[in-house]
This record gives C-alpha cells, structure tokens and sequence, in this order.
DNA sequence: GCACTGACGAGCG
DNA sequence: TCGCTCGCCAGTG
C-alpha cells in the first residue's frame, strides 16, 4: 500500500484488463510491457491476486508456451481451460491450441 | 533480518 | 533438438 511495487502489481492488472475476448498472452509478455522481462514469475505472482477480480481475466493469461499453468490455481479445477474454450479459445491437454494465432502482446498492441 | 518459494523466461551444454 | 540451470522480484515463514 502506497509503495510503488504496489503500482507493478496494479500495472499488471490493467494490462490483463485489456486482453481482448478470446485472445491470451503470457506472463513474460505483460513482464516485457511493464520494463521487467525478466520479472515474469511476479506477473505469475501478481495473477495470484488477479484470480479473485473480476476485472481480471487471470483465465487468459498463460506461459509462454501457451501451457495453463495457473489452472490449478483456479479453484483446482479445469474452469480455467472452460473459460477459454467459452472464448473460442480450444485446449488441447491443458495446452492453447494455435497458440500463436491467439496471442495477444500488450507491448506490440498497446 | 535471512532464506526459501513461486501461475516464468532465456541462455547454455 | 532436448534438458538443465540461473536470473528477477516480491511475499511469506
């Protein structure tokens, strides 16, 4: 609270704000955006908290591999693959299928 | 106050 | 080409 490591985590819920329907990004993507490309496990991190905003769809943010990482995070079950498939997004083994096709990077749209 | 952990990523062998 | 290790930064024990 009023620290500025505070506003980086903030940051990092804005930009998954702005994650257009049924496209994903990952969290070195959003790290890169916000100055700190080697900080991704904070953006992994900050999602943490991101789960429980709404405003948040922590859902569309995933590895650079296009891995659901954060899956089991998400209550422990598979809503976080649904959401994705209810976005148009398919998953194929926890993993995003054409996931370049899908990926959105904050720092190229933005 | 120190050390370990963690929704990752890039580099090196 | 595949697998392993190191680096970053903040939070918690």
């Amino acid at each position: 609270m009023k620290t500025d490591k505070q506003n980086f985590f903030e940051s990092v819920y804005q930009v998954a704000s702005q994650i257009p329907y049924g496209m994903v990004t990952s969290y070195g993507a959003i790290a890169r955006y916000l100055g700190s490309a080697r900080s991704a496990r904070m953006v992994g991190y900050a999602m943490n908290g991101a789960v429980a905003r709404e405003d948040v769809p922590a859902h569309r943010v995933v590895n650079r591999k296009g891995l659901l990482t954060g899956k089991n995070h998400f209550g422990g079950s598979k809503l976080m693959q649904q959401l994705l498939e209810n976005e148009g997004v398919r998953i194929k083994d926890d993993q995003v299928v054409d996931f370049d096709s899908h990926f959105w990077d904050p720092a190229r749209e933005l």
